[in-house]
DNA sequence: TATTAAGTATGGGTG
DNA sequence: CACCCATGCTTAATA
C-alpha cells in the first residue's frame, strides 16, 4: 500500500522490495515528508571524523529539513547522523538501496546501504507548537503584579501601561523611595533586543521623570544582554518560573474558593 | 495487521484506534521491542527542567533500553526525550493514549498524551555491530611496520615480538641512537590502562636494557592518560588514521601490481 | 557512585 | 559567516 490516504501517512510499506522502497524514498524526498525506515544496513561516514558501521538492523529517520538520524536499539544518541540542511539523494546500486546525505561546510558525507527494508513509513507532520516555558508572559505579569516583592522589597505597581508605549508587556511601579520603576517581563532568556527596548522606554520617560529605573525580569539573560544592560544603567532580576507557576496556582485556588 | 510475521516487524498499524495502539504499545514494552509512533500528541516534562509541548504531530521512538525520543519534523535534536534506563508504562485515560517515562536520580517524568495515532511500528533489531574506527589495530601495525618514520625519524623495527611478552600488538624498534623502543598501538583513544600496560612492559625490559623507551601510538589520548604517561617517563605519538588508511591502500595497490 | 573531560557535540545569540 | 556560550546537553573515562 502506498500513496496519500487516511491521516497524514503517505507510505506505509511492510517488507517492500528494494525497488518499492527506493520509489517511496524518492517520493518522500520530493514531497519533503518525514521518512522512517527499519532495515538491514551498513553505514559509512566521512567528515569531521570517519567511521564505518557494519551490517545490522537500524532505524533511520530522514526529516523534511534534511536531518538524518541512524538509531540502534540502544542509547539516546544516534550512532550516525547528518545535521539539518544536508542534501539527500537515493539510488539503487549494485543490489543495494543507497541513501546519501551530503553537507558542505563542513564537508561531510553519510552513506547508508540497505540490503533489506523491513518497514517504511512516510508522513506529513502538522505541528505548529513550539516548546513552551512554564508560564506565558501574561501569566508572569499576573504573578508579578500580585507578588511585586519577587522583584524587589517595597515595590508597588502603579499602572499597567503608559499611554504611548502600549503593546509591551511591562509593569510600572514605585520603589520604596517613591521612584518610578519600569519592569520588562520575559518568560525566557532576555536578549539584547529586550534590553534596548527597555532602554528606549526608560529614556523616553526620563525626560519627564529623571529618576526612573528599568528592570528586566526574566528566568535568565544572555551574557551580551547583561553587559549592555550594565553599560546602559539598567537592572536585571532573575525569577524562578517554577516558583511563579506555584504562586499562580495558589492565586487561582484562592479565587475559586471565594466563588 | 498485528503480531509477529515476516522480517522482524511485530506490529505495523495504520490509523489504529487508541485501544489497538495501546495494546501494541503494551506488547512492545513487554517484548522489549523498538517502537515508533507517529501521531497527534501533547508532551509534558518535569525534572531537571520543566516544559510543555502543545498538540501537534510528532514521531516518537521508544527503545528496548528505555530511551524515549520525541521528534518534530525539524532538527537533529529531539524536542523532548528520556534517557536509557527509564521506566515506561502506558494507559488509556480520559480518552487519551498516555505513555509515561519515569527516571529516578535525577527524578524526571515525561508524559505523552495521544489523541490520534497515524502509524505504529514495532520491531526486533538484530545488530551486533559497533561503530568502527578507520583501521583495525592489525592494519595500523602493518602501516607502522612499513612506515616507522610516522612515529619518529630514524626508527627501525627489529622484531615483532619479545619472547615472554607475546600476545600484545606491539612493535619493537631501535631508534637512531640504537636504543630499544617499544611501541604500543591503539586504533582509538589511548586510556590509562594502555599507559599502565606499556609501563609494565617497559619496566620489565629495563632490567635487561636500561635505556629502553616506550611510545604510545594512537590517534588520540585522554587527558589523564597523558598525565600518567608523563609522570612515568613514557611518550605519545599521535597518528592520523586517515593518512594511515591511504598508506595502507598504497601498499596494497603496489603489492597487487607486483602479482 | 560521583566527578571530569570529550564530542562528527547541537543550537542560539551576537558582531 | 564566524565566534562564544548554554544545554534537561550525552557519553565515556576516571577517582
Amino acid at each position: 500500500m502506498t500513496h496519500s490516504l487516511e491521516g497524514y501517512i503517505y507510505h506505509n510499506l511492510l517488507n517492500p522490495s528494494l525497488e518499492e522502497a527506493h520509489d517511496a524514498v524518492k517520493e518522500s524526498l520530493t514531497r519533503t515528508l518525514l521518512l522512517t525506515l527499519i532495515g538491514l544496513c551498513q553505514v559509512s561516514y566521512q567528515g569531521r571524523a570517519s567511521s564505518e558501521l557494519d551490517w545490522g538492523d537500524r532505524l533511520i529517520v530522514i526529516k523534511p529539513d534534511g536531518s538524518v538520524l541512524i538509531h540502534q536499539s540502544q542509547g539516546y544518541e544516534p550512532v550516525n547522523w547528518q545535521p539539518p540542511g544536508s542534501i539527500i539523494n537515493t539510488q539503487l546500486s549494485e543490489g543495494y538501496l543507497v541513501i546519501k546525505a551530503i553537507r558542505r561546510k563542513p564537508a561531510e558525507e553519510l552513506i547508508i546501504r540497505f540490503t533489506k527494508v523491513y518497514a517504511l513509513t512516510s508522513a506529513k507532520l502538522f505541528d505548529t507548537s513550539k516548546i513552551e516555558m512554564h508560564l506565558t508572559e501574561e501569566e508572569l505579569r499576573q504573578v508579578i503584579l500580585e507578588n511585586p516583592h519577587l522583584v524587589e522589597e517595597g515595590l508597588r505597581p502603579v499602572a499597567k501601561e503608559w499611554g504611548d508605549f502600549s503593546g509591551f508587556i511591562d509593569i510600572f511601579c514605585r520603589d520604596k523611595n517613591g521612584n518610578l520603576v519600569v519592569l520588562e517581563l520575559k518568560n525566557e532568556v532576555a536578549d539584547q533586543q529586550a534590553v534596548s527596548q527597555l532602554y528606549r522606554y526608560v529614556s523616553s520617560i526620563k525626560k519627564v521623570s529623571p529618576l526612573v529605573r528599568g528592570i528586566i525580569v526574566a528566568p535568565r539573560i544572555t551574557k551580551e544582554a547583561r553587559r549592555l544592560l550594565m553599560t546602559l544603567g539598567l537592572e536585571f532580576k532573575q525569577v524562578n518560573l517554577s516558583k511563579c507557576r506555584s504562586l499562580l496556582q495558589k492565586s487561582k485556588d484562592s479565587q475559586s474558593k471565594l466563588l
